[in-house]
RNA sequence: GGGCCUCUAGCUCAGUCGGUAGAGCAACGGACUUUUAAUCCGUGGGUCGUCGGUUCGAUCCCGACGGGGCCCA
């Protein structure tokens, strides 16, 4: 119950506003009540009163909230617009001979923009038209001791992504982003149960890192002394989950990448990642096009997505198919194989001035190439198929061309979406590539897959052929929306403001 | 990791060829019973990111550091 003295360093109208909360509180009254008047929500009260005439009293007392976000302070007769959560707006007005003088006073200097209210009265609408609640009494239901923002302005980048809790107060389009993932998430699931397949949640804290090319996040665990790691994919305990005859997974949530943020990345993503036993890269291809599709109709009603831009991406029909090396041959004007070797790729490679690691290995190198005569070109939806071998240590090798392996990469917007696979199921020939992995790793390759003997264990009992998938999430927001990834993200990682 | 740009009032931004700063909205005081970013009169508000250097004098020039952005890798 003690009252913190007023810090008199503060700027003006932060002190103003603490000041404004101890007379109220001195007085008697209470600013943070535990409960205030509410019989409808400012969305219902609009939707019952459609097309009221002009300056119309309907007789019904309604007592509403929301945050003051205008307030006109004239003599006699004050105008505010309350907002919810949602954005749904309306306004309040208080009348000298409605409220008396000694609320209207109250009303005027206890109340500043920001903060949220309760206000009991009549639901009319003003000579102008505009649908109202004209006060009876009010309450305060939170006094905000912080200024809002302009609202005319747009806050700055840095600022809506530190302070989304603003960002959202603020402005409608952060609102519908918001709302807008969640609806993208529910349905994607709607798609998953219809075809019968069962979400799981499979170990985030894990103690060896794989089913990727990533570097990851150290952790590490007091209760068991050992280091640990946060995933970088789900991968192989969903298929530990199809072993034990699963037969259809997926999981929806975060992996953790210890690697660079831009606008397309993000150092924790979602994602999702799907197995399907007795499919293949194809059938999965397939699911992976229903779900974006289905996605886009339950979110846009339509296969042609909106950006926020205005342009226009379609996303309806069957998707175009194209195999990498075909690609990558087209792009430097000669042809390029699964055997191309090393030494002339990266002639290729230096012909076309890009710089190169040294570290690289032929697969790498291909792929590598591949992005750079590529880059930012395959806006409509594409499937690349047919990647080199020796840079996918999880995936089966391709029926019909040497050198490669059954994995597609679906590139939408310039940017990879999605990839899938025909999952390699020889236990065998998988113990051959995680101890390639694990050389790599030694070598220092910081990317490289542990050898994960548990995995090969369950692979050793047997696993269905079986195609898998996995699509970031985030990204796939990008792709129905252009947004960037942090508009996607209600929180992204920021460096904390002061040290 | 490299290059470039940026950090000024609560918010969004001007500005100072080096002499400690302005606008709009917001705030404070006053007028107004139909406002829609109301209007009118008046007022206050700043360690110009941090730390150093150059200088009689630095928010401005230089350096380092920190935050943010863009491009490259």
């Amino acid at each position: 119950m003690s009252e913190a003295p007023i810090e008199d360093d503060l700027p003006e109208q932060l002190r103003i506003r603490r000041e404004k909360r101890a007379a109220i509180l001195a007085r008697g009254d209470e600013a943070y009540p535990v409960a205030v008047a509410r019989t409808a929500s400012l969305k219902d009260i609009r939707e019952r009163h459609i097309g009221l005439d002009i300056d119309v009293a309907t007789g019904i007392s309604e007592s509403l909230s929301g945050r003051v976000i205008f307030k006109r302070d004239t003599g006699k007769l004050c105008f505010a617009t309350l907002r919810e959560g949602d954005g749904t707006e309306l306004q309040a007005m208080f009348s000298l001979d409605k409220v008396g003088a000694e609320v209207l006073d109250r009303w005027k200097s206890d109340i500043d923009l920001g903060d949220l209210v309760s206000v009991t009265g009549e639901i009319i609408t003003s000579k102008r038209g505009e649908l109202s609640i004209l006060a009876t009494s009010f309450t305060l239901a939170a006094k905000s001791l912080r200024p809002l923002p302009v609202e005319h302005k747009p806050l700055s980048e840095e600022t809506r992504v530190r302070m989304r809790y603003v960002d959202l107060i603020v402005r409608p389009e952060a609102r519908y982003n918001a709302r807008l993932r969640p609806q993208v998430m529910t349905a994607l699931r709607n798609s998953f149960a219809q075809r019968e397949f069962i979400e799981v949640e499979t170990p985030m804290l894990q103690v060896m890192h794989g089913g990727a090319a990533a570097r990851p996040f150290k952790t590490n665990s007091n209760a068991y002394d050992m280091d640990l790691f946060l995933r970088i994919a789900p991968e192989l305990f969903l298929k530990r989950c199809v072993v034990g005859g699963l037969e259809r997974v997926f999981e929806i949530n975060r992996n953790f990448r210890n690697e660079g943020a831009d606008s397309s990345h993000s150092p924790e993503f979602a994602m999702i990642e799907s197995y399907a036993a007795y499919g293949d890269w194809n059938s999965i291809a397939v699911l992976t096009q229903d779900l974006i599709q289905e996605a886009a109709m339950a979110v846009f009603g339509s296969h042609v997505v909106k950006h926020h831009d205005g342009r226009e991406i379609n996303l309806g029909g069957k998707w175009r198919e194209a195999n990498l090396f075909d690609l990558i041959s087209e792009g430097v004007g000669e042809v390029i194989s699964p055997q191309t070797s090393l030494e002339e790729l990266k002639k290729i490679a230096t012909k076309l001035g890009m710089k190169i690691d040294p570290k690289w290995i032929t697969g790498k190198l291909a792929e590598e190439i591949f992005e750079h005569v590529t880059d930012g070109q395959l806006i409509e939806p594409i499937f690349v198929r047919g990647y080199p071998t020796d840079t996918s240590p999880l995936v089966r090798a391709h029926r019909e061309t040497p050198g490669l392996v059954e994995k597609w990469d679906l590139y939408v917007e310039g940017f990879e979406l999605a990839t899938g696979y025909s999952e390699l199921i020889d236990p065998v020939i998988q113990r051959e590539r995680l101890v390639e992995q694990a050389t790599l790793g030694a070598k220092g390759d910081l990317e490289a897959m542990q050898l994960d003997e548990d995995f090969l264990r369950a692979m050793e009992y047997g696993i269905p052929p079986m195609g898998g998938m996995g699509m970031g999430v985030d990204r796939l927001l990008m792709a129905l929306t252009g947004l960037g990834i942090r508009e996607t993200i209600l929180f992204p990682l920021v460096k904390p403001e002061e040290q």
